[in-house]
DNA sequence: CTGTCCATGTAAGGCGTTACATGATTGT
DNA sequence: ACAATCATGTAACGCCTTACATGGACAG
């Protein structure tokens, strides 16, 4: 389960113990565009953890509030970390809802389907100007970093988003204009991947 | 909810009334690559379009086995499934579990994270061999098709899945050549995405 | 004095997976 | 004779989401 090892990832970066909530932060501040977590799963998944004894919780009592709990990463928890990042994942599953649209397209007319092709272009435009700007952000503090590797490797994660979305932008974009010009063509088809299969196997 | 509208997508084309097998091997011809299904549910989600009154049941009896169930969509199927063709969808997460690997690389040896990618390098470039020997073999029906847009649309989503597929592996192995040159410097992390942001904005 | 932040959780439901179970027909 | 295909489903579990619920501290 990626969520837990995400989870021993975190802590075992940390120089302090975590709470949950500072586990949320530091979801959403970092590995959201790959591996969105919610609150109650994290709080859920920690439990968890803590029952397989891969991390360890520290307990502050509070006067009148829940009390506060403070996770560290274990021994074991680290040997099932490195274990389970140096392993290759067995091949994921993707699903793509908005290709599903295309797919059925055969319903809607030229104006329909465009207009929803145009609305996902935008969103798309939109997620890459955010993602271009927190990258330039980033490089610029890989320099001062104390452990330059470990933060290049969080911000290749980032540059995998950016090259996707362009990826898929340019995508849309010749879906748009074939659908426009309403030429389908074989020929016309092929233009996108370059016709040189071939090049990449 | 997306396989409710796959599955009313295929009955919207089939000539003839479909059974739960008959969608099975319809996802798996064709839309597996972005949106797989297994059987237990279709099965389920046909029950639910049965009772919402998007699709409509012949029940065939067959002494001595399970009654065989045939599927057509209704009028309020047809006008469902046209307006969730035609509408946006809201933003939808993405996971991709590789990439917690590779922003906890710092936990792992150069050795060790490489192999990680390589392996996913390798997945990655049978995928796309095997993509894009279905996609030229799609282009030559098109040219006969009876319906050349509505093929050309289907023909569409695997572009999609070739063209990412493509950016990702060219994505690995830059980060596998920067790992094997120890070159982290912001300079080099910009040299992927071509430094040209502003132009996808 | 209102809202946001800190910090915790529970409950219920949806979607998906895996495994189990049945039994006739067709192909090798 | 055996395996694959056709065709149906159930059971149980796992992961994730949404909504609900509490309550102090602190800033505007």
């Amino acid at each position: 389960m990626s969520l837990k090892h995400a989870i021993l990832g975190f802590l075992s970066f940390a120089p302090e113990p975590l709470t949950g909530y500072d586990l949320k932060k530091a979801f959403d501040n970092s590995v959201r565009h790959f591996w969105p977590a919610n609150q109650s799963q994290i709080y859920r998944t920690l439990a968890a953890l803590a029952e397989d004894g891969l991390v360890e919780i520290d307990v502050v009592e509070r006067a009148e509030r829940l009390d506060m709990k403070l996770y560290h990463i274990t021994e074991n928890g680290r040997a099932e970390l490195h274990h389970w990042l140096s392993t290759p994942l067995p091949p994921q599953d993707y699903r793509e809802a908005s290709l599903i649209q295309v797919f059925f397209g055969g319903n809607l007319t030229d104006d329909e389907l465009l207009n929803v092709l145009q609305h996902e272009a935008q969103a798309i435009e939109e997620r890459l100007a955010l993602y271009a700007e927190i990258y330039t952000a980033s490089l610029d503090r890989i320099d001062q970093a104390n452990n330059p590797r470990a933060l290049a490797l969080s911000v290749f994660t980032l540059e995998y988003g950016i090259t996707s979305d362009q990826s898929a932008l340019n995508w849309l974009r010749s879906v748009i204009e074939r659908l426009q010009t309403g030429n389908y063509s074989p020929a016309n088809l092929a233009i996108l991947i370059g016709d040189n299969h071939e090049n990449n196997v």
